[in-house]
DNA sequence: AATGAAATGATAGCATT
DNA sequence: AATGCTATCATTTCATT
């Protein structure tokens, strides 16, 4: 990985779309190499795939909250089967295992804050294994989806 | 927004570099109705934009932490340049204003934790009107970059 | 508001340096 | 490893239903 490729990958960070020609003159490459640097960087998991970004918001998903997640003891199958669950649930959109406790903190999104009660009552508080759940609302975004440092 | 911008967005989320000619496909339409709702989508901000998704420890970046802030009590103008300040950091990937204390998670990615530790001490502890900073290590990604719920 | 067709432009493979 | 060339495929506009 050479700067060549950071450049690749800033750029693609930048705008997902951009065409191989585009990439390859902002890059100061013609159209083969750049081509073929990319196709490896995608072969190699740096790249790992290309989303649209949405506007949540302009979906109908105007609510958005932090849930953290503090586990009972449980037997050694415990921690995969809490993930795989999680894993299953729409609205979590984004979900760590901590260290220490709490043990997990799952990012929500959701219409309002009553479809939240709603998932909270009904799928959050029966996951299993948890010993305790703590909410937080998220007031506003501030930084998103920004492109890593390289 | 009907069901086809829907179906649109969907596939978008999973695949970002779809071609109009396969993205028509799949949701069931001819090349150039599916064109001019795309242009829709983008235009009207639904879309925000497109991007690469990296994996971060390929590119060095192995160390994940959140860091909760809680704020003094600032003048009216403490919020908006403590937020000037945090988007000014390349290694904080996102950041949030919650309700209530903390004030702010900061999501932020580095090297290792030697180099977190002397972000922390150099760039972090000295961001304006900060009463507490508590950090948490992210021991694994267990959801990343879900699609939204539609 | 969707379709088909046609011109312009992009992609991807291959031969060359 | 980068370049240029070329055939194939995609994008985008416009006329049609």
């Amino acid at each position: 990985m050479d700067g060549l490729d950071k450049k690749i990958l800033a750029e693609l960070q930048i705008d997902g779309r951009l065409s191989v020609t585009d990439l390859a003159e902002r890059v100061g490459l013609s159209v083969s190499p750049c081509h073929r640097r990319l196709k490896t960087l995608e072969d190699s998991g740096a790249i790992a795939g290309y989303k649209a970004q949405l506007n949540a918001s302009r979906i109908g998903l105007g609510f958005s909250a932090l849930v953290f997640v503090t586990m009972k003891e449980g037997d050694n199958m415990a921690v995969a089967k809490f993930e795989n669950e999680v894993r299953c649930i729409p609205q979590v959109i984004q979900a760590q295992r901590l260290f220490g406790e709490p043990d997990y903190l799952l990012h929500i999104v959701e219409k309002d804050l009553h479809a939240f009660q709603a998932l909270y009552d009904s799928v959050l508080s029966a996951l299993p294994y948890v010993k305790r759940l703590t909410s937080t609302i998220v007031m506003k975004e501030v930084v998103t989806d920004k492109p890593l440092p390289m």
